[in-house]
DNA sequence: GCCAACGTTGGC
DNA sequence: GCCAACGTTGGC
């Protein structure tokens, strides 16, 4: 049987909420909602746990890439966000007895000394299986090998 | 703004 | 269960 992952890469708009925002709040920690990917809250509520290492990626944005380190701070728990209608998260289709979505409080832990741009990465030949460098990948969380964890924190300064 | 890749939806 | 249509993602 594979180990369970325990290294995380997770994909943020810097526009919506950047690795800066979650540095602000250091000793807090942050709730990972709206997540609406079965696959991506599949690892969230199966595969994390707390402690759990995550690079935390900027997507979308003029400078794609890893800005910093976070931690699981929580186990998977239902995402308030889905019951309620005013929230662009809403689910109607979802039931509070059976929840469809789930979050993981998130905490922010190291900054990079040096953001590592995506470019960078894809000029890692060691990091060629990483999924988030894969064609055509969409999913916004991700797990990541221990030796994909060292060698990206390495390219960060850390 | 473009477009390839992907997930989800809904008709059948 | 199939699959076309549609919406979204995300790098460029």
């Amino acid at each position: 049987m594979a180990a369970r992952a325990k290294y995380w890469l997770i994909k943020s708009e810097p526009d919506v909420f950047s690795f800066d925002d979650l540095w602000r709040a250091k000793g807090k920690t942050t709730p990972w909602d709206g997540v609406r990917n079965y696959q991506a809250r599949n690892f969230m509520r199966d595969g994390m746990r707390v402690g759990d290492g995550i690079l935390y990626y900027h997507s979308s944005c003029k400078a794609p890439g890893v800005a910093g380190i976070a931690r699981v701070a929580s186990a998977a728990y239902p995402d308030p966000t889905q019951f309620d209608s005013r929230d662009a998260h809403f689910d109607a289709k979802s039931e509070k007895q059976d929840p469809r979505w789930y979050v993981v409080d998130v905490q922010a832990v190291e900054k990079c000394p040096q953001f590592v741009p995506l470019e960078r990465l894809r000029g890692e030949v060691r990091l060629g299986d990483m999924l988030i460098l894969r064609r055509g990948n969409r999913l916004s969380i991700t797990p990541v090998t221990a030796g994909e964890w060292g060698l990206v924190r390495g390219l960060g300064g850390l």
